[in-house]
DNA sequence: TGGTTAAGTGGACTGTAGTCCGTATACGAG
DNA sequence: CTCGTATACGGACTACAGTCCACTTAACCA
């Protein structure tokens, strides 16, 4: 569980443990792509640039670009990167904070959702391109790269304790509940929502909160205990 | 809102109002490109046959192929029309026979959710391609051919009816939570859970029916969070 | 029935993602 | 310092989606 959230900077590619070090070279020619890619991104837009602009704008070939990055989903995370490191030490803090105070988890999970809407908002761009060729949770690299892994990671975690804490059936099916919550925030939909249907963030952030909250205890068939 | 279903064919173009008729090669074309796109996906999965082959294996070239639609996601759709309004006519039968024994809309929505899961599960290949490249609701044809449209308007249909039975707060954003119960369903994160993750349909159907029924009164007047 | 014309057609063409593989070079060993 | 080799590099190449347009032909009209 707490796997993640540790080194700031090295997610991109897994450390060599096998003997040999990475390349200097190599190390320096990603940064290099990094760099430039972000360049060009901010200058004419995720969508308008391929990745043959990258690597020529870069200088290098498009084996050396596809090496560092299989491919342009896996660029954009990896300049994601920082940023969501960022965002999970945030997230991690701030429920150890409230944990700390003895608020319930389903008041973290409230907080957690809240910030994750206006984290999805942020980037978009990056993550609808993220999302668009990376399904896959890809077992090969190490864990914690697809954000949609440790956000799922999160919302069970949350979840699991709110049911300890009897604010949630036990019989509530945790990983479901988890997907289920963090579908509207795939980026695509999301993008959906907010470029065609005009959803203001915190209305997203209120919809999606109440729909966790629905989760209580009382609404299912079995689990009469119902002691409210 | 019965705009929909009726014809068992014609979607994919818009009838010609203004003067001239439809050629009639066109027709025959259109009818031999689908036949053929079904039995060579049929043969090989979807996945695993491209425009082209499709185009010779019909006998036409692309032009012809892409006049008749306009990308690959809407030839799947195409194919999948006739399921598509089979099971819309279901659908509704089904509503007006449970509306006529006045059972809730909330029991209808719960028929629905989990006639839909089956539905997307029996046509996963086919809606995947289809998603993959038709976020756009694309204005500009006769409304019915996204399937996420109508199936936006059944559930709000639904949730509004419940909302006027007393059985969910007037206060629910309705198109919100139209979007986010339908959210789960969407083809790709639909096959994540069901390869990935190995979920069968009844557990999906029960989490999404679960949830629907969190959005029942009582949870969202000012929960006593007040935390901070 | 033959002329006119817009709809329809085929396939070459463009743009882009991603692969392959011969060459170059950083690194460590001796 | 030199050499051997695994690692990395570059860019030609493949595969595929989707566009374009000169040519063909069905439909309508007189």
């Amino acid at each position: 569980m707490d796997i993640v959230a540790q080194k700031g900077i090295r997610l991109p590619l897994l450390e060599e443990e096998d003997g040999r070090k990475e390349r200097r070279d190599a190390v320096k020619n990603r940064a290099h792509i990094l760099a430039t890619a972000k360049r060009l991104f901010a200058e004419r837009g995720v969508a308008q640039v391929n990745m043959a602009d990258i690597a020529a704008a870069a200088g290098v070939g498009k084996g050396t670009l596809y090496r560092n990055f299989v491919n342009k989903g896996a660029l954009c995370l990896a300049l994601l990167d920082a940023q969501m490191t960022g965002f999970q030490n945030e997230r991690l803090a701030e429920m150890q904070r409230m944990s700390a105070q003895n608020a319930p988890a389903m008041a973290q999970l409230d907080v957690f959702l809240d910030a994750l809407v206006y984290f999805t908002d942020a980037h978009l761009p990056l993550l609808c391109e993220a999302q668009r060729a990376g399904l896959v949770p890809d077992r090969g690299s190490d864990g914690l790269q697809m954000p949609h892994f440790w956000q799922h990671m999160t919302v069970s975690g949350l979840l699991k304790t709110a049911v300890a804490e009897g604010d949630l059936p036990p019989s509530l099916d945790i990983p479901y509940m988890a997907d289920a919550l963090l579908a509207p925030l795939k980026a695509d939909l999301f993008r959906f929502q907010r470029e065609a249907r005009q959803f203001s963030l915190e209305r997203i952030s209120a919809g999606l909160r109440l729909l966790a909250a629905g989760l209580r205890q009382g609404n299912q068939i079995e689990r009469e205990d119902s002691i409210l």
